[in-house]
RNA sequence: GGGGCCGUGGUCAAGCCUGGUUACGACGCCGGCCUGUCAAGCCGGAGAUCGCGGGUUCAAAUCCCGUCGGCCCCGCCA
């Protein structure tokens, strides 16, 4: 027999009416006589009554019933009496008058109880994941996750994209993370990749003349982890022909807005834009976090000319001085200042200068090297206040802003600065290209297939570092939502972006020969972007870690601890696709 | 690759720094009492190779080395 209602769906609404429920049997409280019997499904639960004189039969059945077993009651929904509701539940002015009790599954004891607020490690949460996730929360995550996908689906649909699939099992290409390999049986010694994104297959549908495509789908990248990042992660994947930077970006903010809306949030929001430069120069990062402000100070005209050669020595090479002003900093003692250093140094400065401000005094480790006329300038520049403290950071402009703004981070996370809120903001005008050291040359920024600003085309061969890209990213709450650009759509454009990055003609025809190809046969103007569907649940939902909206995560180690994945093949297994493991020798 | 924190009954966790009788406690579990609770309450009970391996010591949960696993961060990754 099928049940009437969900048992989170009882109300008042529906006093009086005989129901079946089918569900888990949550909490239990026996008195001797009179029992009550929480049943939950995934709409919620609510309150089953036994009485041993109304119902002995349902009594009896009960008695051997234990946590998680599923169960079967028909009863009816009454009134509880005023003194017996309990006004924190939903349904606690309501109770279901059990009739008859069936036992659906017994359950062995769980390992853990569930409810809201967990009692138990997250290792233990994610060895036993599928009773993890009958905690409401999760429960609640994956509902929303759910939402959003379908709130996608509509409005991508109503703006005209199609949900076209692309391959799992591709190939690897340069640049970019590490791949997950997979063994060709049908070639061994070859290898497909799976895919980091999909993005040359998205650029080819353009050219195909699709025009407007969209996937939600699943990526792979094989790097170390956080809490933000998982080895197969979903992106809201987006492309669209004849569109400019702006065309993208709206339709990003309707989808966002729609997101919002679909979430619960108030979708009236702002979305900011600032160029990579302004970024870095006021707040020391590529996403900065606008629920508060604290920016960046530049102080270099203070110590140009000072007593402190360290600093002085800097801006006479072109260098900067960057100040954060940190409120109730003044009261900090010694090792708190040492503990910030560390900070910094993590953050890539050479060091930290601080100065505190406070009874009056002003202490730091460099005053004895400053006149008082230095001193007052940098207080009113930086209007330094009594109880404040100064960090100070002297380098090249990009790695003292990093620090700097790595200070920044660091501390609005200990001090608590950021306000409530949905800060977007757009980052533009990334450089195209950087450097990187290990690979001894250039790499593309964002990825090889970016468009330069057109103003910039001409910097690409004599100037490379400055060319600026049509490349953006979203950013909420400091959390990089996710990124796009306008693509080349012309293959000699394309070509002379390989050579910057030191890809010759010949590895490029191997490795992009397709794509190459494809330009040269017509290509529409395109662009897109790529937006991290479990970064965007993630925020929506108040939440920190990926592994709360993401059904089955992995560890920091890319385990499965439920079904212990990555695990041994069989020998048979090996021998078909040529592969032999060999020990890895140690310091390795 | 590097740094930090952690691993003790089914679960969470004290003890570890300063080595020494039966390893504190809570939840859960089992038994009993109880007719209005909602993390029910009260009484009683069972339940532990202290992650694993080695070392120091008369003696190791405790100190040392290694190793496995989890979390956070840097590098890496968009």
């Amino acid at each position: 027999m099928r049940r009437t209602h969900r048992c989170g769906e009882i109300s008042g609404e529906l006093l009086g009416q005989d129901v079946r429920l089918q569900g888990w049997l949550w909490h239990e409280r026996d008195f001797g006589g009179v029992k009550f019997l929480d049943i939950r499904d995934r709409a919620g639960f609510v309150q089953c009554v036994i009485d041993p004189t109304a119902a002995p039969g349902a009594h009896a059945a009960s008695t051997e019933w234990g946590a998680e077993f599923v169960v079967e009651i028909e009863g009816t929904v009454i009134a509880r009496e005023e003194r017996n509701v309990n006004p924190d539940l939903p349904n606690g002015d309501v109770e279901v008058q059990v009739h008859t009790a069936r036992l659906l599954s017994r359950s062995e004891t769980p390992p853990f109880v569930i409810e809201d607020e967990p009692r138990t490690s997250e290792e233990t949460r994610l060895r036993e994941r599928f009773l993890d996730l009958r905690r409401a929360p999760l429960q609640r995550s994956l509902a929303l996750r759910h939402r959003l996908s379908m709130a996608t689906r509509n409005v991508l649909d109503a703006a005209g994209f199609y949900e076209i699939e692309t391959p799992m099992l591709t190939r690897s290409t340069p640049e970019g993370a590490r791949d997950y390999l997979v063994p060709s049986r049908e070639a061994p010694g070859s290898f497909y990749a799976l895919p980091q994104s999909p993005q040359l297959f998205k650029q080819l549908l353009m050219i195909s003349g699709f025009d407007r495509y969209f996937q939600i789908v699943r990526c792979f990248r094989d790097e170390d982890l956080r809490a933000d990042r998982q080895p197969e992660f979903t992106q809201i994947d987006i492309e669209m022909s004849f569109a400019e930077i702006q065309d993208v970006r709206a339709l990003t903010e309707d989808l966002m807005r729609a997101l919002l809306e679909a979430a619960g949030h108030d979708p009236d929001v702002e979305f900011g834009e600032m160029s990579f430069r302004e970024a870095v120069d006021r707040f020391g990062s590529d996403r900065p976090d606008l629920r508060y402000g604290r920016e960046l100070l530049d102080v270099s005209g203070v110590f140009g000319g000072s007593g402190f050669k360290a600093f002085a020595g800097v801006v006479a090479s072109g260098g900067v001085v960057k100040a954060l002003r940190v409120p109730g900093g003044g009261a900090w003692g010694r090792s708190r200042f040492d503990k910030l250093t560390d900070v910094a140094r993590d953050a890539g400065a050479k060091g930290l200068v601080w100065m505190k401000f406070s009874e009056g005094e002003i202490a730091s480790p460099i005053a004895k090297f400053l006149d008082a006329e230095t001193i007052d300038e940098l207080k009113s520049q930086t209007k330094l206040e009594e109880g404040d403290a100064l960090l100070i950071v002297g380098d090249q402009w990009e790695p003292a802003c990093m620090a700097v703004g790595g200070l920044r981070t660091h501390l609005a996370r200990s001090e608590e600065w950021a306000a409530d809120g949905m800060r977007f903001v757009w980052i533009t005008e990334f450089p195209l290209l950087e450097e990187n050291v290990e690979a001894g040359r250039m790499v593309a920024r964002h990825h090889p297939f970016t468009s330069p600003m057109v103003e910039d085309l001409d910097k690409l061969e004599t100037e490379p570092l400055a060319v600026r890209a049509q490349a953006y990213d979203l950013v909420l709450n400091g959390i990089e939502l996710g990124g796009g650009s306008i693509r080349i759509h012309e293959s000699e454009v394309q070509s002379r972006v390989f050579s910057a990055l030191g890809i010759d003609v010949e590895e490029a025809g191997e490795k992009f020969g397709f794509l190459l190809r494809a330009l040269s046969f017509g290509a529409p103007p395109h662009g897109g972007i790529a937006l991290g569907f479990d970064r965007i649940v993630m925020m929506l939902a108040g939440l920190d870690s990926l592994r709360d909206v993401i059904a089955f995560p992995k560890t920091t180690s890319a385990s499965d601890l439920m079904t212990n994945a990555p695990g041994g093949v069989s020998a048979a297994q090996l021998q078909e696709l040529g592969i032999e493991v060999v020990a890895r020798e140690d310091g390795e």
